[in-house]
DNA sequence: CAGGATCTACTTG
DNA sequence: CAAGTAGATCCTG
């Protein structure tokens, strides 16, 4: 179930102390997150419309805010609409994980109405397009292991312990 | 149709 | 305990 117009996005980098993290809009919003990658792509276009401009600053201040202490607020509006049906309830039942809390896999599958979808969820979480905003590093297995990142299990090391949760028991 | 960021139950060192 | 196995489950491309 897609329901994509696909419209370009525009990209923008933001600095951090863990290095240059890039944010795509779209014009309904954020759109797309990601971690700092070798290779420094992106051809900046110095001129976008002014609420685009808004909605990066306070992408990069939540930004700053959540790898400084985890605690963000002052979210831009999210464009989710690359996602499914099924993963957008997913993401959206993510957000509502607080800084410091954790989750399991399982928990997030019953919390949807979907108990048994379990595996699905795993998925849907690794389909994230906004990490660390939208907190799927929050989410642990079952057996209190850390279970997988998309982004590379090091980020949700990072970010647990930045948030104060390192009880945690390495997988792998 | 195969393949995941899973889980539970069970069996073995 | 830790580690390995089997089967159940279900969204995706």
């Amino acid at each position: 179930m897609q329901i994509l117009p696909e419209s370009p996005l525009v990209a923008a980098p933001i600095e951090t102390r863990f290095g240059v993290f890039i944010a795509r809009f779209s014009e309904i919003g954020l759109a797309q997150l990601s971690f700092p990658h070798e290779s420094q792509p992106i051809a900046t276009c110095s001129i976008v419309s002014p609420q685009i401009r808004s909605w990066c600053n306070q992408t990069e201040e939540a930004l700053q805010n959540a790898l400084q202490n985890g605690s963000a607020q002052g979210f831009p509006p999210f464009d989710l609409r690359r996602g499914t049906e099924f993963q957008q309830r997913v993401w959206r039942a993510l957000q509502t994980i607080k800084a410091g809390e954790t989750m399991t896999y399982s928990g997030l599958a019953a919390a949807i109405y979907q108990p048994t979808a379990v595996r699905a969820v795993g998925s849907a979480c690794g389909a994230n397009p906004i990490p660390v905003l939208i907190p799927c590093h929050r989410v642990l297995a079952a057996n209190r292991k850390i279970g997988g990142f998309s982004g590379g299990l090091q980020w949700k090391e990072l970010l647990l312990e930045i948030e104060g949760q390192d009880g945690f028991v390495r997988l792998i």
